[in-house]
DNA sequence: CTGTTAGCGCATTCAT
DNA sequence: ATGAATGCGCTAACAG
């Protein structure tokens, strides 16, 4: 067991990880009863056939109503619960939806997965998470592993990099949505919003407050490149900049402010590429007496739940994440339902939030 | 498109959500094709029985070097990706473990559900995931959908408390385990720690500062009341409580803070469920203009990440939600490999950090 | 080492 | 409104 945390101090310890004794007999060991209830038991205790068992508890609509009761208690006294991995064998419908983020712990995507799967949920559908770690052969792989479960959709954070896979997607026949970028060619469907234009904005903004000497805290990964690119681009002249590994968090934040500032003393504000990022950079900031706006302005991205009350309350740019994955979510059940879909690509926007960090109010 | 965000000032906004024209005509509709390659089209591109086939692909003990080589081939040139539902449906292993959270935001959960993820993609196994809303109905009802996936395991947040599902659960024969918490009668597996102690250990340690005037902010999620229970037990007489909805968030804490000192004013310490919670309670003393730790102390539990570097740094109860995630997974993957798992119940134990916000170091 | 024969549990044809 | 046959795609048994 080991505790990265850097500041941990420990004053207290609960005995260590210990255990218990085993409680009871191991029933599982005692062999999985192979016989599991089938249809069949329940079609054979309503003394109906197979099939009218099947159509009572999933087609109410071509059965008599005491047919369905009979089966209905049928199914309840011996415990039945259908086999989803055999109906959808035959019927070619897993409800099942994939969805591949690049690191479940990073909470910029969790309203997205969140709504996904509430959405989802409601209509009967189950979600299949993986992790693709920022590692575009390793979403490749991924997303073939997940073709073989044959799911009725399948969600991506960001725009597929892989030409292969991407082929391999189309190919499948299985709707796909890109989500939190934009494409004019996506693979299917793509939900997001212009991390180009995320970038103009905030160099705009910079701009708009004449600030001369800035820098850019950023991770590593693609998207928030692309939005360092694009400030760069929008602000007219080479900036300092810290690259950390993605996922960037409030740890690396910090020493990426320590590193802009040796490189260059005296900047005023710092463009950072997460709020997690950017709470790191004003940690740094405090620690080395430097006052926020006054001394040095700092602005996020993704408007965390803890930024509008932090002291002082960071600037970013705010994206509503959940908005993406219900809308994903709507654009692959429409999709199953056989409904046309368009438009295929939408626009979610963003906004930039001024607040305390950047001189705005709070 | 509503932002609920209290403290959202608009500046500067992206051009409102909008929606870009259809980029090429849409594929899928042109009927996915429903042949999709199948094991049978491999086995016949490289002359070969379908079971060859078969065996080339997922047991190449069984066959000779070059013929595996030839089916690889062929493989490869017809596209083939494996069905996992059809052979799952025959051998009995879908290769799936279904997880069921409270709040799949809650980021607490988090470095479980990771390591959960992680060590079971590096077998092969994927994740279906699903949200309780911590209601235990709701859990009951994702439980039978989940167990209709058949999946090769179950893993739980927290004991399970219908005890129609507990049975349920035990007759499919499914490994299941519960997990963060303790048991000494769990459906199969547990892997967690005692709240009871957490919430013993955090007041003795408050009785041990010789604090007289405390107060608990508390989710009303039964973990949050098992420990604030035992605080209140531990520490020996009633306790200003106030009780917010779960999941607990920082916002919820300032609330919180708010009804306490309403109710008691003059406290000297506060005893929150989460970090969150206690992140809102230290936001909102700083801005009653209260002293953290001077006039007012602060201990929350779970050790955010931001936890440690906020001023002051938050005091905490330390758990290890990887690990607990990690020994999920083996336990599950040990008993499907029909591996003997011995002891059914692992006390991770937990630690109490303390920091600045309650007189500690930093 | 390879092939043949049977299903896994259900839902889609068809029939009645 | 109900039933009988057929097969989804694959793999566990057995054979050879």
């Amino acid at each position: 067991m080991a505790f990265p945390n850097p500041a941990v101090h420990r004053i207290r310890c609960h005995p260590l990880p210990s255990v218990c004794p085993d409680p009871r007999p191991d029933v599982a060991t005692t062999k999985a009863q192979n016989k599991s209830v089938t249809l069949h038991d329940v079609a054979r205790a309503a003394g109906v056939s197979l099939i009218t068992a099947s159509r009572a508890l999933s087609n109410p609509g071509m059965v008599s109503a005491k047919t369905i009761e009979r089966v209905q208690q049928a199914a309840d006294a011996v415990g039945y619960i259908p086999n989803l991995i055999a109906g959808g064998l035959k019927s070619r419908r897993s409800l099942m939806v994939a969805a591949v983020v690049p690191d479940i712990a990073v909470t910029q995507f969790l309203p997205t997965i969140k709504a996904l799967t509430e959405t989802l949920e409601a209509a009967g559908y189950h979600l299949i998470l993986g992790q693709s770690s920022y590692d575009d052969s390793r979403e490749e792989a991924l997303l073939n592993a997940m073709i073989g479960r044959r799911p009725d959709g399948i969600v991506v954070t960001g725009l597929i990099q892989s030409e292969a896979a991407r082929e391999r997607l189309r190919q499948s026949g299985i709707p796909v949505v890109e989500t939190w970028e934009l494409s004019d060619r996506p693979v299917d469907m793509a939900v997001g919003f212009s991390h180009v234009k995320v970038g103009s904005a905030v160099a705009g903004y910079f701009l708009a407050k004449g600030w001369q000497r800035v820098g850019i805290a950023t991770g590593d990964d693609r998207r928030a490149r692309i939005r360092s690119e694009a400030f760069v681009s929008t602000f007219g002249r080479p900036v300092p900049t810290a690259v950390v590994p993605a996922p960037s968090n409030l740890p690396l934040g910090r020493r990426a402010l320590a590193e802009l500032l040796d490189k260059a003393p005296g900047l005023q504000a710092i463009c950072c590429s997460s709020d997690q990022l950017a709470q790191g950079v004003l940690v740094e900031a405090q620690a080395r007496g430097l006052r926020v706006p006054g001394d040095l302005a700092v602005c996020g991205f993704g408007d965390a739940e803890a930024s509008a009350h932090m002291a002082p309350s960071l600037t970013t740019v705010q994206v509503d994440a959940a908005h993406i994955g219900a809308i994903a979510a709507r654009l692959i059940l429409d999709k199953c339902k056989g409904l046309p879909v368009e438009p295929r690509v939408v626009d979610v926007g963003f906004r930039v939030i001024e607040r305390a960090s950047t001189g705005g109010p709070d």
